[in-house]
DNA sequence: ACAAGAAGTGAACCAGGATTCAAACCTTGA
DNA sequence: TCAAGGTTTGAATCCTGGTTCACTTCTTGT
């Protein structure tokens, strides 16, 4: 039966998404994915011909679902300004709760396909800015600029600032408001 | 000799950036790095431990001089404006002639001990920008700010909109220029 | 109920590259 | 010149973890 084959697949996913969220991707051996999923090594290669089409499956969807809950949070707000505050705010404050999981999307060390799946996250955040950019150009809450540029380099501010405090444990109370200060300042909206 | 076995542990320094500047991490087996010094594969183990802490260092040299290049091109400038221009300038321009070592020095998956070399990188960036910053509150170039977060977000930032045109081979005429500004505004210095 | 075929099993296999080590080779000092 | 101590060699070894595959177990259709 199809739904069995089904089910069988989405183990694998949630347990390797499990896993990920637990002990970041340095833990996801083949073997303990299919531990975790209820089932043998070898069966999960029934449903992923190797372990980088799984990853870079299980790294689409958890980055989809960072992204979309991004774009979600800012679409509930007015002003450009507020879209890029709440922006900061869901992506800092989700990271800050999943550190490993968020460690693990943003810079852990993987395969080179996973990775390649990494830029396309990074592309996809960067792409809800810089439409919330290219709107605040267009109607004058910004000066003039290329708002792909200005996407990517916020994307890296952001990434970097958090990396930091992810890998050690500790943020600064003050990260995200000055995040927030950063990038209105670096968009130049008129304060 | 004394002077012999320094002479070899140089060489293997050398092949090792060498073939990084060349091919990136993923050429430097230790096989590769050992004929390109001119030496046997065990040979190397006679200076280094492991290939980690020879790797460890390797980054720790390249890094240096990247810091260093771009220390000093910042202090030639008299303004922070000027001074954060000739950083980006510096970091953008060196990368880009040598886009292999910079990919790897960057971004490229490496040993996670290695890896730990690369914070300690990024933050030696952050401290030069840093300083700067810290100058420009204090004599009222710029508004009060936590000078550490910016400058680690600047990073971020350069490195993000460094690596997608390295890994591309392609970058728009208008990304230093765009970066500059970006940073500038960033900052808040007045225009 | 039974045959055909799909799904699951997990121990064995394999690849790639780091690491080791015993033998061969210098260099130095008497 | 010779012996001792240190250096160099590179093929053999080891390790890790992804991948395979002959076999068993289940499901489905007649």
């Amino acid at each position: 039966m199809k739904a069995r084959l089904n089910a069988s697949r989405d183990r694998i996913v949630a347990a390797a998404l499990g896993i990920m969220a637990e002990q970041g991707y340095a833990g996801c051996s083949v073997a303990a994915v299919a531990e975790r999923a209820g089932m043998a090594t070898g069966s999960v290669y029934r449903h992923f011909p190797t372990k980088a089409d799984l990853f870079a499956e299980v790294f689409r969807i958890a980055s989809q679902r960072e992204v979309d809950a991004v774009a979600r949070a800012a679409a509930l707000e007015a002003t450009m300004a507020d879209r890029i505050a709440a922006v900061i705010e869901t992506f800092a404050g989700r990271a800050w709760k999943s550190p490993r999981l968020a460690y693990a999307l943003l810079a852990e060390p993987v395969d080179p396909a996973v990775d390649a799946e990494r830029l396309v996250f990074r592309r996809a955040y960067a792409k809800v800015i810089a439409g919330h950019v290219a709107e605040g150009v267009a109607n004058g809450e910004v000066p003039a600029q290329n708002p792909e540029l200005t996407a990517t380099a916020l994307v890296g501010a952001l990434g970097e600032a958090m990396v930091g405090p992810l890998a050690a444990g500790v943020a600064g109370p003050d990260t995200i408001p000055g995040l927030i200060t950063f990038a209105h300042r670096a968009l130049g909206v008129s304060t």
